[in-house]
RNA sequence: GGCCCGUUCGUCUAGGGGUUAGGACGCCAGGUUUUCAUCCUGGUAGCAGGGGUUCAAAUCCCCUACGGGCUACCA
């Protein structure tokens, strides 16, 4: 391998709608591996298919990246030497060498109708055979080979479209791509076809823009999914061709759906239940919105380091990844070969083990960023809400869904009330607040100390007061510490939630 | 159909000739906790099948099955 400073890597997306979660995993391998040989992580924009742009969608891959924390070195979104990063500023560079390519015989012009070719196929399907544009069958067709010079002028006159495709070599061979995580593949250039170079309408394919591209933006190692393994020695071809040196090839394990057969794909998100992309997404065209992860509460740290391990392995048995820490232990050699069903429920515990090592500032910061309009709590106050909540929820807006942090129920849970209450819990909650209303200082430590020492006058238990208390306060049975909380309330919403809370249960008990 | 890639608990994976096949998610049970949750402990469950090679195969080879991808003037 070549010195590690000369490591750049690029992710390539086409701006054809929102950037979906395979899409960043392989944003990200491609980032951690230019951080984790001090290379450069470039983003290129490859918009080559005109009927497919989606307005809107380049703007969303700079802001998913961004969100992710994949900071891009070179390209679009930052800056560098070797642009345009946009492939249709490229026009002129791809004419410049496929007209090289002509010259040497490894490309042709084809005039071929696309209705022809799908005749000839299905008659040959037909017969059982497989009919392809390729070295057996190109001096049939209507292309630069088989016509004049003279010929060709006068259809190029007429302006029939034409397109330029790539001469196979006529003498079959064995190309051999030496993939980083797949080891050796081989495939023979029999089984492969006169591949479309350019389009009729001037733009290049995929194929095509990506080599050139690539070996003008001396990109070193190429990253990306496995769907490309079939068309890579195409591209060896292509690099020998143009007597360029490839770069190195890796190509990732997919990305499954969760149920079912099948890559994951981005419709299966909101049927199943979880979001597919990094970022919500609105469709310019049909107004249908697609749930992302960042408006679902994940953390853009959870999301990576669920995205890394889905395909990668440290070795050991670490898990839980920061972003740095994944630079550090990151490479190509332990990615997985096989394709990875996505589980939802693994990306929620990833989520609950980075929110729980947040600081419960940063916490509060979020929870303040992002209370319902109205509330308007101050920064301790969210603070006291981060310490009571952590550690019972999965995703902060969860901490919104308990209403009762900041709303007197409505409703008491009527399984628990008539479990809980008994003769005497009316009057037990009286003594009790008796002995809160007196309370000087009304802070938790102050409330669980007249708390405990009510029970051990009454000589009764915990439960027998707690729990009502709790009820009464929040409706519910379960939640955090009721001496953080009723202090965090205060005294009078404390009282106020009691009497409320006494008169629910009193119609519960009448009906 | 053709070509290519793959296959270890339900899921993500470790393990690459000799292991009680390890971990994580999920699920179940117990403990801690005023409740819920966290946390801790334990349990559950797997080498796709068949042939070889070998003293010995999850591991190497072959076949089959299954899964996946590609097979566009889309990327």
């Amino acid at each position: 391998m070549s010195a590690s400073s000369d490591v750049r890597v690029r992710f390539a997306p086409s701006p054809t709608g929102p950037l979906h979660m395979g899409g960043v995993r392989t944003a990200l391998y491609n980032y951690l591996f230019a951080r984790r040989h001090g290379g450069k992580f470039l983003l290129r924009i490859e918009d080559t298919d005109q009927k497919r742009f989606v307005p809107g969608a380049e703007d969303y891959i700079l802001e998913a990246l961004n969100w992710c924390g994949l900071k891009v070195d070179e390209g679009v979104g930052a800056s560098g030497d070797l642009g345009p990063y946009r492939q249709s500023e490229r026009t002129a560079i791809y004419a410049q060498h496929i007209g090289s390519l002509m010259e040497s015989g490894w490309a042709y012009k084809a005039f071929d109708a696309a209705e022809e070719m799908e005749a000839l196929r299905k008659s040959a399907e037909a017969e059982g055979r497989v009919w392809q544009y390729d070295a057996s069958t190109r001096m049939g067709m209507r292309n630069s080979l088989t016509l004049s010079p003279q010929e060709v002028a006068s259809l190029e006159a007429e302006g029939v479209p034409a397109v330029i495709r790539f001469r196979m070599p006529e003498e079959p061979r064995d190309v051999v791509i030496d993939d980083l995580v797949r080891g050796k593949v081989q495939i023979s250039t029999r089984v492969l076809d006169d591949k479309v170079l350019m389009k009729a309408d001037g733009l290049p394919t995929y194929h095509f823009a990506n080599v050139v591209d690539d070996h003008l933006m001396a990109i070193s190692h190429v990253i990306r999914g496995e769907e490309w393994l079939p068309s890579a020695p195409l591209h060896a071809l292509l690099y020998e061709a143009f007597g360029w040196t490839a770069p190195r090839f890796a190509h990732l394990p997919l990305i499954l759906k969760p149920t079912g057969n099948g890559k994951l794909s981005k419709r299966d998100g909101d049927q199943g239940g979880f979001p597919v992309f990094p970022l919500e997404w609105k469709d310019p065209a049909t107004g249908h919105a697609s749930s992302g992860y960042r408006e679902s509460g994940y953390l853009p740290e959870a999301f990576t380091n669920m995205l890394l391990l889905l395909g990668w392995n440290p070795g050991n048995e670490q898990e839980v990844f920061r972003l740095a820490d994944a630079v550090e232990a990151f490479d190509l050699d332990r990615v997985v070969k096989s394709g990875a069903r996505f589980n939802p429920d693994k990306a929620k515990w990833f989520n609950e083990q980075h929110l729980r090592s947040l600081p419960l500032d940063a916490v509060a910061a979020q929870l303040h960023a992002t209370q319902p309009t109205g509330l308007n709590w101050d920064l301790q106050a969210c603070h006291d809400v981060a310490d009571m909540m952590l550690e019972r929820v999965s995703f902060l807006s969860e901490v919104w869904e308990a209403r009762w942090l900041f709303e007197r129920p409505k409703s008491l849970d009527a399984k628990l009330v008539r479990k809980r209450w008994k003769a005497d819990t009316d009057e037990l909650i009286d003594g009790l607040m008796e002995q809160l209303d007196a309370l000087e200082s009304f802070d938790s430590a102050s409330i669980e100390t007249a708390f405990k020492a009510y029970l051990e006058d009454r000589g009764v238990g915990f439960g027998s007061v707690l729990l009502p208390f709790r009820i009464l306060l929040t409706g519910e049975g379960g939640g955090p510490s009721m001496f953080a909380f009723a202090a965090f309330i205060g005294k009078e919403e404390t009282r106020q939630r009691v009497t409320a809370g006494k008169s629910l249960v009193q119609s519960m008990q009448s009906e």
